[in-house]
DNA sequence: TTAGGGTTAG
């Protein structure tokens, strides 16, 4: 034996002499004088590890005067167990150049290494690897690439592997589900557990879970209500931990079936803050606030959770002054926040276009460490954008170079778009096609940037990605597309748009009435309003707008007058001061001065400077030398340097 | 006698 291995040897022995210590099962085998044998270390490296002494469990593999394949993987599991996943791979690597040959069991560590650290690169080795060394029928080592890979975003591989499967057993199968929902593939989650049920593999409380989170996901109200069937027959529903309860709750919340969400709850015998939160969560999806809140103050035990989801509702419900309140509260009572709740906040700042308080804001989450968390720096860069502080949305949009996603750039497009900066919003929608894909929401900024600066060619190229990639075209893109038709004057192309799929979208109605009016088509924005009238489409003040300005156009002054006394009369909608604007200018323009006269007699505010001066020049043009005093007299007394 | 994979609320 040489000195170095002597010394070794003798650094053992100490270390050895602690471990009965913290070991009493090894005490009979480490209180022999002479070395232990091989595998009775390799349990002691377990057990170490499993003590929280991995410091220990290394010094005692480093010191080892002979290992086996064991004493390594006992290292390797005993570091990932450890919640150190580098340090099991690179435990591995060093295996391997020492040319020691991995087991299954092995590989079945070092691929759930993979998946903690998300290395696909490396998962795919060990993948040839697996089939190399022939266990490509392990079902463990299978479940675990099903699990990286899904993680990783490639399903189909994840798909193949488990293809391959000759029996998945119930982890196999939970893996797959839970992967599904993951990524936003309910469906397919929800026909994974239906197979895996007619397999005959009895699904665990975790697949139960899993698949109603991914019914609450794709709104599959019916297969919810299946599963809660199959729940109850199997017996999970009275499950002590009461997780399925909570999940299956979770699930008619979210799918908007709130009325049985809420007879689940009030019948729970135990409810547990998650069970709370779910139904809190629920009513706030849908928009009910005040029973929310009601629910809120009940709530025998709040966390982080429950008052962001709080906070959250009051923004959706845009009373963003009450989330801050909400925020402050929480501050106070509940001690505690994270990154979501400053997601939560900073989103207010930027429904109240506070960019003061966004700023005071972001510098707190930076003294508070959440400078670097993506989904904040997210949520910065779309404060800043509808603040329209550009050059901070900028920097931060530069800062995140290589974790851009599309949500970044939705908000800088849209930054750009808001701010009269439609070119710069072009541009970047290009560049953001070269490394995201565009969702709906990306494609409505754009149409509205082209819209904006009349760019017709682009507005067209954008209406030809849509068609050619498949997207949905909603209300919400129709729409985009009429305003952009019809603002770039291209009126024919704006109405067969509109014309395409019959929407009762009031906004839509609108937009193609104004694009009637403003391309001098007065007299088919009327018959528009005839239609919706006619489908019992309820008009809103944007619409009357549209009509008072395409009775303007045509000259139909009584028409204007009936339309104007129907507001209120049939529609209950309050006149606003662009219809009493709308009315001025309909007179004015057609010399009605005895219907101006009455009409400005009877207005219940006074008539802006804007709208004495449309007075004025009308008495000039058409003479009335009364009212035209009037006027005088109201533009001179707001105007008194420079008299008119 | 290398025992390994999955895990509820915003």
């Amino acid at each position: 034996m040489s000195a170095a291995a002597g010394a070794g040897v003798s650094t053992l022995r100490r270390l050895l002499q602690t471990l009965p210590l913290l070991l009493p099962q090894l005490k009979t085998q480490l209180s022999a004088s002479s070395i232990p044998p091989v595998f009775v270390l390799n349990r002691a490296i377990e057990a170490l590890a499993s003590h929280d002494f991995i410091s220990y469990a290394q010094q005692l593999f480093d010191q080892m005067p002979e290992r086996n394949g064991g004493s390594w993987n006992a290292l390797i599991s005993a570091y990932s167990r450890s919640n150190q996943p580098n340090n099991a791979l690179s435990v591995f690597s060093f295996m391997c150049k020492e040319g020691v040959r991995p087991k299954d069991v092995t590989l079945a560590s070092v691929l759930g290494c993979c998946s903690d650290v998300l290395d696909l690169s490396l998962a795919r080795q060990i993948h040839a690897l697996v089939l190399k060394l022939g266990f490509s029928s392990n079902v463990i080592i299978n479940t675990s690439l099903v699990d990286i890979y899904g993680k990783c975003d490639v399903m189909c591989d994840a798909e193949r592997v488990f293809d391959y499967i000759p029996n998945p057993n119930v982890v196999s199968w939970n893996v797959l589900i839970r992967r599904y929902y993951e990524l936003g593939r309910g469906g397919d989650a929800i026909e994974a557990l239906f197979q895996m049920i007619r397999a005959g593999v009895l699904p665990l409380n975790f697949t139960i879970s899993n698949s109603l989170l991914a019914c609450a996901d794709a709104s599959a109200l019916l297969e919810g209500r299946q599963i809660h069937g199959f729940v109850v027959k199997i017996g999970y529903y009275s499950d002590i931990n009461s997780l399925v309860r909570n999940c299956i709750l979770e699930m008619y919340a979210k799918c908007g079936a709130l009325d049985e969400a809420s007879e689940l709850f009030d019948k729970s015998e135990r409810r547990d803050t998650f069970m709370w939160t779910s139904m809190l969560s629920g009513y706030v999806a849908c928009g009910r606030i005040q029973e929310a809140a009601k629910l809120f103050d009940r709530m025998p035990e709040r966390n982080i959770v429950s008052w962001n989801a709080m906070i959250g509702g009051y923004i959706n419900c845009s009373a963003s002054a009450k989330a801050l309140d909400f925020f402050r509260s929480m501050k106070g009572e509940e001690g505690a926040f994270d990154n979501y709740t400053l997601g939560a906040v900073l989103k207010a700042c930027a429904e109240l276009l506070d960019l003061e308080k966004g700023r005071q804001v972001h510098g707190f989450a930076y003294r508070h460490g959440y400078h670097l968390d993506h989904y904040l720096c997210n949520v910065l860069i779309g404060m800043y954008a509808k603040c329209g502080h550009l050059r901070n949305m900028e920097a931060l949009f530069f800062r995140i170079l290589k974790k851009r996603d599309r949500v970044s750039w939705n908000s800088v497009i849209l930054g750009y778009e808001r701010h009269c900066r439609g070119e710069e919003a072009l541009y970047a929608l290009r560049e953001m096609l070269r490394e995201a894909s565009p969702n709906e929401s990306t494609l409505t900024i754009g149409l509205s940037a082209c819209a904006n600066i009349f760019a017709l060619d682009h507005g067209k190229q954008i209406h030809a990605y849509i068609l050619r990639n498949g997207y949905r075209i909603d209300d919400i893109i129709r729409d985009a597309l009429v305003s952009m038709y019809s603002k770039c004057r291209f009126m024919d192309y704006s109405i067969r748009v509109f014309e395409e799929r019959e929407s009762r979208d009031v906004v839509i109605w609108n937009s193609v009435i104004l694009g009637c009016v403003y391309n001098g088509k007065g007299q088919y924005a009327l018959e528009l309003f005839e239609e919706m009238r006619k489908r019992e489409i309820k008009a809103d003040n944007v619409t009357f707008i549209g009509t008072l300005l395409a009775c303007i156009c045509e000259g139909f002054v009584d028409l204007g007058q009936r339309y104007f006394n129907s507001m209120s009369e049939d529609y209950s909608i309050m006149h606003r001061m662009e219809h009493y604007e709308c009315m001025i200018e309909l007179f004015s323009k057609h010399g009605c001065m005895v219907e101006l006269e009455e009409f400005v007699k009877k207005m219940p505010l006074e008539p802006t400077v804007p709208m004495w001066l449309r007075i004025y020049d009308a008495c000039r043009e058409f003479g009335n030398p009364s009212l035209g005093k009037t006027a005088e007299k109201y533009i001179n007394e707001s105007n008194p340097l420079n008299p008119s």
